[in-house]
RNA sequence: GCGGGUAUCGCCAAGUGGUCAAGGCAUCGGAUUGUGGUUCCGAUAUACGUGGGUUCGACUCCCACUACCCGCC
């Protein structure tokens, strides 16, 4: 028995002149088709959506959060409710974030060992411990299809010194990870880490290839780093990864991000941006992001994107909206993100359609210019 | 009709006899990348009810008027 026996990955075709590839991700609760983009679900649940929203909006896989389910749900409740699919009735792939980037990103009190890391509640102020081992057992409870190994994180900018401590760390931790990890219907990604040092990256991805996986995560990234220097690593280590297995860029990102990533060989991607986004009012278009609120749709009755056909393009208009988000309507944050997962995930499949049909030079670069064409994104 | 009170930007609301009259909301623009669902940043207004007076100087003191509010007849 092994992982292989529930996890496949097969490269249906590649690009001629960049990275990129067109796949099929199998897990115990189905297929996914890469390159693919995940929402994110932190609490299980994507913000201001129903299951049936977000399936409708294109979804194949969703994220879940660990540290957010073992600080409120908790992991026995989870475990007893016959885990996270069940739970909130998701039938489609999960995959549960380790903690250790929440633990950095959110908890304002930590303290890393080289055993773990103490870090407190940061909304009741409660203390707690999470090792690799803990991070394990805590995903097994949750019973995601794909779990994330327990990293360090090393914020940015960093030095040097910083970062090949995190990466060192990282290192042992993953080693004691898959020591941890029995349960072959639930496949351990291990993350590349090494900030933005070419070699560390290096290093980092060598170490993590000597490791059977059904997947391989680069993290480390979309830490508060200029778009231009994320791309460029993302670039330089998606190739250092194994070729016939899926590699997933975490927390990226935004449409060009998307692309420059797929262009880099990279599989999956999450973020929490269309959702946070949407809360806040931008939306993406083909011609940039705009933002829901501006004056100039006041009396605009066209959909958000004229090339967009989800739910909230075929029934809503720009000033409708406007007018929910203007008067906290949290139907106006609904809409939004039904747009901009619908957004990204089309994104990601209209990629994939032209990696299969090899056009995706050309394809890709008309995007980009029309992204462009307004704004950064 | 009598007595009392209040009148400051679209709304609410500080405030002192002395360069540029707080702040909040609203408005306008921006941010957001392994999620803190009411977040953060920035911008904008020829606002002191009207007319007189006192004073070197009044939004701040006095008088009248107007509007509104509260009592009484």
């Amino acid at each position: 028995m092994s992982y292989s026996d529930y996890f496949g990955f097969e490269i249906l075709n590649t690009s001629s002149e960049t990275n990129a590839r067109a796949g099929i991700l199998k897990t115990p609760h189905g297929n996914v088709l890469t390159p693919i983009f995940m929402p994110v679900g932190t609490n299980s649940a994507v913000k201001m959506l129903t299951n049936e929203q977000i399936l409708n909006a294109g979804a194949q896989i969703i994220l879940a959060n660990s540290y957010h389910m073992y600080l409120r749900a908790g992991c026995d409740l989870i475990r007893k409710a016959g885990g996270l699919h069940k739970w909130m009735n998701f039938n489609k792939p999960i995959l549960t974030d380790s903690g250790g980037f929440q633990v950095f990103s959110l908890s304002k009190l930590r303290k890393i060992t080289q055993d773990g890391i103490h870090f407190q509640d940061p909304i009741n102020g409660s203390k707690h411990y999470i090792t690799p081992e803990i991070s394990m057992k805590i995903q097994q409870d949750l019973g995601a299809d794909i779990i994330m190994a327990f990293d360090e994180c090393a914020p940015y900018p960093c030095d040097y010194e910083q970062a090949k401590s995190a990466l060192d760390k990282t290192k042992k931790w993953l080693e004691r990870c898959f020591e941890a990890h029995k349960n072959y219907r639930q496949a351990l990604f291990p993350i590349v880490q090494g900030a933005f040092f070419e070699d560390l990256r290096a290093e980092s991805a060598r170490f993590v290839s000597k490791f059977d996986a059904a997947g391989y995560a680069i993290g480390g990234v979309s830490v508060g780093e200029p778009s231009e220097i994320k791309n460029k690593i993302t670039a330089y280590t998606a190739p250092l990864l194994p070729f016939n297995k899926p590699r997933y860029l975490m927390g990226v990102g935004t449409p060009v991000d998307l692309i420059e990533g797929i262009k880099s060989g990279i599989d999956m991607f999450d973020c929490v941006l269309p959702t946070r986004n949407a809360r806040h009012g931008t939306f993406f278009t083909y011609s940039g992001n705009k933002i829901i609120k501006n004056k100039q749709y006041e009396s605009d009755f066209t959909p958000l994107d004229e090339n967009c056909d989800c739910y909230t393009c075929r029934n809503h208009t720009k000033a409708y909206i406007r007018h929910l988000f203007k008067t906290r309507e949290s139907t106006a944050g609904t809409l939004l993100s039904i747009h901009n997962i619908h957004f990204l995930i089309k994104l990601s499949q209209d990629l994939r359609n032209s990696i299969l049909e090899n056009t995706f030079e050309s394809y890709s670069k008309k995007l980009l210019a029309g992204f462009n064409s307004v704004n950064k994104n």
